[in-house]
RNA sequence: GGCGCCGUCGCCAAGUGGUAAGGCAGAGGUCUGCAAAACCUCCAUCACCAGUUCGAAUCUGGUCGGCGCCUCCA
């Protein structure tokens, strides 16, 4: 089956057939690195990671292009900022307004590493912004993530004469001009020409010329023309140019970076909803002037992660930063989160919580994905277990169950149709019901079976492995299960404060209770690991806990 | 004001013309010393109104409500 893509351009769904062989060329908008990434940030990366992940299992090649843009006036603002120091107006602006302690104490550390850091190498202090922010990006923020790595992350600040380049050749063509220093893209020219102009957002272009005026000063020809080259303030970075000392405009670095990474046209070009206007419909309009051909055949946006509803943004204020997630929940469970809803749609976040009317509790996402990523690596253990490490005979047969047997066809199916991560794990999860179904069959029930034992085990050991095969195809439990099992529970129980060391002691002392059948003794024990948040789970093998989540 | 998106069970969330996936919560059950876990069963006609159609959550028009973009933004 080819893979069916609801393109942004056509607004259609359309299947898709990569331009050159088996290649696909994918470039997905980065970050622009003046500060850390939040969890919106996130969600982006990880719901293109499976596309690109997706793309991979399929067979394609995948040419993943991921920039970062480190040349931008919120770069060159912060290092004014820190260059002004703690004491500095800076900090009185309407941003900080809801800044606490703890904040300021993190923002003015990182501000004297970096100037320490621009002192010592004699760099500019913007330089050294993006530096510290990619560095962050890069480790800190998506190091635990194992992200499908890109094949290229280029920078802006390294591409100057690919910009440059393009820039030349949009003037050459009749769609830039100059204005003492600065270099914009004419919109009208470009409209008048082609036509094209809002084709990405579905603009109106005569009603954006009608719509707004070209301030008085301003040294635009018109409003929706937008800057390719902006000349350099004093003691703002800058690289010469034919237009004389100056940086790149924000939209330009996308165009001249994916065709030297990708070559043009390429196939997918991504990044958050947010980015349509202006950012890609520009970016799609310079290009095609610059080039003479077509950019880029599909586009497609991942939406917002909201909080209450409302878009979570760093000029909002309400983010979650993604060092904070990690201490929320690890990487794996905010993997889940992220596959349980489709690219397209808002991911609204929540703790669990309990509602204000009555005292029914409420779960919140992050929870809910928790347990669902134990469920999983549960499920999977108790398959591996019940298959054992005994031979299994040759003769012995899959049972007849689509649950069993279609794992892998359904799962392709799901992902076939704009990669419906959502709905591949509603699959997946009936899968591993039929899965527990199996595994919690006595011996005379799987004697009955057709087959008997040896089909029951050979279904087992086909569906773990199918769910394996699916799942790591989205990078989903690929960690053995008693080990992930294990990091996930301590994970629980140094959030909650729990003593491990104790509630074994108490699990000894009970198990002891129990041979003895004194049921007051092992329930008064349970009790208390309850009150610790403590839950026990009571099998043929022993005893376990695992930390209760609420 | 312009452009666009959305409104599906208590909560989350799939579904773009063929008669409502899945998860959480809830109810009942199997299992269990009792529990927990696991499994089974039950639990919605899709904001409202009017159309198109043999047939609509899905298309059209309108009403109400929410959100996003239009300045930086994943």
């Amino acid at each position: 089956m080819t893979i069916q893509i609801n393109n942004v351009l056509t607004r259609q769904k359309s299947p898709f057939t990569p331009l050159e062989d088996n290649t696909v060329r994918i470039y997905v908008c980065g970050v622009t690195v003046y500060g850390r990434c939040h969890v919106g940030h996130l969600r982006c990366y990880l719901s293109f990671d499976a596309i690109v992940r997706y793309f991979a299992y399929k067979g394609y090649n995948v040419a993943y292009c991921r920039n970062f843009t480190d040349i931008d006036d919120k770069i060159i603002a912060r290092a004014k900022e820190i260059e002004a120091g703690p004491e500095g107006e800076w900090r009185q602006a309407a941003a900080y307004a809801d800044y606490d302690d703890a904040q300021w104490q993190t923002r003015l550390a990182e501000d004297d590493v970096i100037r320490n850091r621009a002192k010592a190498d004699d760099r500019h202090l913007a330089e050294v912004v993006s530096d510290y922010f990619i560095d962050i990006f890069s480790n800190d923020d998506f190091g635990p993530f194992d992200l499908f790595p890109a094949t290229s992350e280029p920078r802006v600040s390294q591409n100057i004469p690919e910009v440059i380049a393009l820039i030349e050749q949009i003037i050459d063509n009749g769609y830039g001009y100059e204005s003492c220093g600065d270099v914009y893209f004419d919109v009208a020219a470009y409209h008048e020409k082609t036509g094209q102009y809002g084709k990405l957002s579905g603009r109106d272009f005569k009603q954006m010329m009608d719509g707004a005026r070209v301030a008085p000063g301003d040294k635009k020809r018109n409003a929706p023309d937008f800057a390719l080259w902006k000349s350099a303030a004093t003691g703002d970075p800058a690289w010469p140019s034919p237009w004389g000392d100056g940086r790149p405009g924000w939209h330009i670095e996308c165009s001249a970076m994916s065709h030297k990474e990708l070559g043009t046209p390429f196939d997918i070009h991504g990044g958050g909803k947010d980015l349509i206007f202006p950012h890609h419909e520009n970016e799609i309009a310079q290009s095609e002037a610059g080039l003479g051909h077509a950019f880029c055949n599909t586009w497609i946006h991942n939406g917002f992660v909201t909080v209450d509803g409302v878009k979570m943004s760093k000029s909002l204020g309400n983010f979650i930063s993604i060092q904070e997630a990690l201490k929320m929940a690890p990487p794996e469970v905010w993997r889940m989160v992220v596959l349980g809803t489709h690219y397209a749609s808002p991911i609204d976040f929540s703790r669990t919580r309990k509602e204000t009317e009555g005292d029914e509790t409420v779960r919140g996402t992050i929870d809910i994905a928790f347990d669902r990523v134990e469920y999983f690596y549960e499920t999977l253990k108790r398959a591996d277990e019940a298959v054992g490490a005994d031979p299994i005979s040759d003769d012995a047969t899959v049972l007849a169950d689509e649950r069993g047997q279609a794992i892998i066809d359904t799962f392709e199916k799901m992902m076939d149709d704009d990669f419906n991560t959502a709905r591949a794990m509603a699959v997946i999860g009936e899968s591993m019901k039929y899965v527990n179904e199996l595994c919690d069959m006595k011996a005379k029930q799987i004697k009955k079976l057709d087959g008997g034992k040896e089909s029951w085990r050979r279904t087992l050991q086909k569906a773990a492995t199918d769910l394996r095969v699916v799942l790591g195809a989205l990078n989903l439990c690929k960690a053995k299960p008693e080990e992930a099992l294990a990091a996930m529970r301590d994970f629980s129980a140094k959030a909650r404060g729990i003593d491990a060391a104790k509630v074994e002691q108490l699990m000894l002392d009970r198990a002891e209770a129990r041979k003895e059948k004194d049921w007051a003794r092992s329930d008064e024990i349970r009790d208390a690991l309850a009150a610790m948040g403590v839950e026990l789970r009571d099998g043929v093998g022993g005893s376990d806990w695992k930390v209760a989540r609420n």
